[in-house]
DNA sequence: ACACAAATAAACAACGTTGTCTTTCTGATA
DNA sequence: TATCAGAAAGACAACGTTGTTTATTTGTGT
């Protein structure tokens, strides 16, 4: 490979002069400069990171550990944000997935030591609590879509409260008043939280309780759980009689329409359906297209990336909000 | 940081000898072997990646260029498959997104060209002919799930008119007698493909091409598609009278089972449904669960990076697989 | 105890850059 | 024209490692 030397015998230069116009130095001579450009061009010269690197004792990398990342669509959107970050600032984003079977989380931070990272965004699949090895803090870390038990790691996850809240004001605001939620398990964090952003819209809205039903569907072997899913669908809308139907995730969603269906009814018409996530093309793949909160997981992405960039210290521990994409569901 | 210096300094040795130790070199006595890996322990040394790369003179890195990827789930497996042999040969996979949009190819290209990258392996979201820049002749390259014009590069594709007809054979072979195949645009290479294979093996089972109908949904607008989709199964259920319907796509199958329903039909007993992709979790969600032929994204990935690794120079154009990946639809 | 080879360890240079210090230009002023 | 300050370019060291050469230690056979 081509060197700052080899661009310097082939300009007439100090190999110095070369790095001084590939930093961008001002007080090189327009001449000199142009002709060190010259030699760039004709021998393809590109700086070698690595030399850059271990002599300015910089590396400029931030390492991305995905946590059992990747297996939903939409998690990808994490790493996505923290990405156009990354390049927006020169910076390389080192994506480093984990799982419980092949790659430890030991094992990538110690790969990212070694590449002498500045940073790293811890992100998880699911909004839940992390426990992290002490390793972590000799760097400055960010978790995104999870949060340490101590708070001692500035974090970010989704305001599933809010969330929950709003999509149901939303759905309230549109005349509908007898609302089930078929929420997901409720060990899971989010389904705690929209549990009580729920309630909490039918408390503003001074709508009695009688008209909500809040069930969790145990998440067990998942093709059970879809027959469950379909099963407590068809009882509830038999029993209950809801207008509305708010689900805990995009693909329960579609369980509820073929219920809907099969029942004769209409989506969108005889009865609104919800959702959380914007799941991949799911919720424009149904007809009518399917009205969602959608998970703040770029937002994250590019919060926790700037969280590091900022040399911020601090440990706040924020919220992102959702985003209502509106179809033709409800 | 602490250094191999450092390390020698607290062990009593020279700082070479601790490079021999960090290096598994074998003519270090067992005694200076434990000091060192004691004071290596002791102060928490990681060798420095960067400073190693510019004195090897080798880098480690293969780069990895998603042009357009990632707007479809399972295209992620191009990159696990690279990513899980790159992590067992320990090497550095640098994954850059390219889009029309944001980032360029060139400016990627540049940027894996400074991190001086043994390798390039060139992924496209979807199977189709591309044209690089001159600039990848400069490194070993390997085109995934696409091809370029000239047959320059070596590359790998999915295996379109075997997986076609493996399926369609299949679905005969189970008494299915009339089928339609709601194709792919057929300007896409993988839908002319397919054409082909269904055909094939409808000639291999000596069935009558008049129990054979191909229709391609043009690919615009993108809810348009859907509605002619709907439109058009339900008018082939109608007049054609299939007993088994092969989709382009997962999602199309999702169209295909709602129209199916709607008539009172049911999937996998009074009429067949067979498709492409395995689209994340779209084939489990579907009740009874999709057949469909899962594109061997992970394999792709796999073999280009093992292309890579082996350092072959030959121009091979390979093909890769699909997995039928049998569920109850047919 | 001695020579001598083999095993081990140390010293030193090198990788391709950038930081710092020194030297050499350049041009303005007396 | 001589002087001098400031601009520009060069020389040299340094970053943290590994490759190569040289020196030291160790162990063996006499």
């Amino acid at each position: 490979m081509v060197t700052i030397k080899d661009v310097a015998a082939h300009a007439g230069v100090a190999f110095k002069t070369v790095s001084r116009v590939v930093n961008n130095d001002p007080t090189v001579k327009p001449k000199n400069r142009e002709k060190v450009l010259k030699a760039i061009e004709e021998l393809g010269y590109r700086p070698n990171r690595a030399a850059q690197m271990t002599r300015r004792k910089k590396s400029g990398v931030v390492g991305f550990i995905a946590d059992e990342l990747l297996r939903v669509p939409y998690t990808f959107d994490l790493i996505r944000g923290a990405q156009d970050l990354a390049w927006q600032h020169n910076k390389e984003l080192m994506v480093l997935n984990v799982n419980v079977n092949k790659y430890s989380v030991e094992g990538a931070v110690n790969h990212l030591f070694e590449h002498r990272v500045e940073g790293i965004i811890y992100a998880a699949m699911y909004h839940r609590e992390v426990r992290l090895p002490s390793q972590f803090s000799e760097v400055p870390t960010v978790l995104a879509n999870c949060f340490d038990s101590d708070g001692k790691f500035p974090s970010i996850v989704p305001d599933e409260q809010e969330a929950a809240r709003e999509i149901t004001a939303n759905i309230l605001s549109k005349g509908y008043k007898r609302i089930a939620f078929l929420n997901l398990n409720e060990n899971i964090i989010a389904a705690k939280l929209r549990k009580k952003g729920v309630e909490q819209a039918f408390a503003d809205a001074k709508q009695s309780p009688d008209n909500l039903v809040i069930e969790s569907v145990i998440i067990g072997d998942e093709n059970e759980e879809r027959s469950i899913t379909r099963k407590r669908a068809a009882e509830l809308i038999k029993d209950f009689k809801p207008d509305a139907i708010l689900c805990g995730q995009d693909p329960m969603a579609v369980e509820v329409y073929f219920v809907v269906q099969s029942l004769g009814l209409q989506v969108g018409k005889d009865i609104g359906i919800g959702s959380f996530d914007d799941w991949d093309i799911i919720p424009s793949l149904l007809q009518p297209g399917l009205t969602t909160m959608a998970l703040p997981h770029y937002e994250m992405g590019k919060w926790a990336f700037n969280y590091l960039l900022t040399e911020r210290t601090d440990k706040t521990h924020e919220t992102a909000r959702f985003s209502l994409v509106s179809r033709q569901s409800f």
